[in-house]
DNA sequence: GGGCCCGCAGGG
DNA sequence: CCCTGCGGGCCC
């Protein structure tokens, strides 16, 4: 008989907004396991719940976005980083809450040893960068899924658009240029998509849009890509080498002589959104 | 199923 | 500030 999988999302009789005095209340009501470690989840199911007690002092917390660094690498007497974070526990477990749309169970330290369930959140992105100790460090943008909802049903809202994954993907001004360079063919594997309506194509940005990444909306910014690997590129699956060479499965980047893919973007995603760790299931 | 390793505690 | 801690995931 294998354990019960951890209960994912919100908890009867326990809404926002619920304090809990100490980690240890906080564990015997469900709502976060560890009795320390911040992150709980696993490998394979995504995290459920995260704790925030102010500890790293790279994490931003906005209310509604939460910055949120991995765990890892960092010498348990200073803190400091002394070794790559890497994608496994707590920080794979958040990557597969990116990659499965699962939403996490936010919790504040509010004063001392005062815990407050603070409601749903939805990892939004997941990348990696260096930090000032020379160390790979593991982000995740955290949105709380109230915010996310009422952000959908304003109309004034422009050009983001959240698909069923997490994945926040917004439209380009020149998505059709650059799919109509390529014939509508994947740059990455090649596939020309029909349908009875026409080719198919997606076009995707190298570099994402809007924070954490800010990458510009330009043709230089983006690739023509069929769905698949559209999928795989936005999730660090597949990268781009300077010879243009594929990273991560055999192949090269298709050119079309009208485009210019700007190699700095390509150096963007390699160093923070694709990644060569294969991950739990490989 | 058992040990091992780990961590945003908590108190002294 | 330092050290003991305890449950849980995960690998053997």
């Amino acid at each position: 008989m294998k354990a019960a999988a951890p209960p994912v999302g919100e908890l009867p009789g326990c809404p926002p907004g619920t304090l809990f005095e100490g980690r240890r209340a906080l564990s015997e009501a469900g709502v976060h396991r560890p009795l320390q470690a911040g992150i709980a989840g696993t490998a394979l199911g995504g995290a459920v719940s995260v704790v925030l007690s102010g500890g790293y002092e790279d994490d931003q917390d906005s209310g509604h976005q939460i910055l949120y660094t991995g765990e890892g690498g960092r010498d348990p007497r200073t803190g400091a980083q002394t070794a790559h974070q890497l994608l496994t526990r707590g920080n794979l477990a958040l990557a597969r809450s990116h990659l499965l749309g699962q939403p996490v169970r936010v919790v504040r330290r509010v004063a001392g040893a005062t815990y407050r369930y603070d409601g749903l959140f939805l990892v939004t992105a997941c990348w990696h960068e260096v930090g000032r100790s020379g160390y790979r460090i593991w982000r995740f943008l955290l949105e709380s899924e109230a915010a996310l909802e009422s952000e959908g049903t304003t109309a004034a809202t422009a050009a983001p658009e959240r698909h069923a994954t997490t994945r926040l993907r917004r439209l380009s001004r020149h998505g059709a240029q650059v799919k109509a360079w390529h014939d509508h063919t994947c740059q990455l594997c090649g596939l020309r998509l029909l349908t009875p309506a026409g080719p198919y194509a997606e076009a995707a940005h190298i570099r994402p849009l809007g924070q954490p990444h800010g990458g510009p909306d330009t043709p230089e910014n983006l690739l023509c890509l069929c769905p698949n690997c559209h999928v795989q590129f936005d999730l660090g699956g597949v990268g781009v080498a300077p010879d243009l060479t594929l990273l991560g499965r055999p192949g090269a980047l298709r050119q079309a002589r009208a485009h210019h893919v700007d190699p700095a973007q390509l150096a963007y995603h390699r160093t923070h959104i694709y990644s060569e760790e294969p991950g739990p299931m490989a």
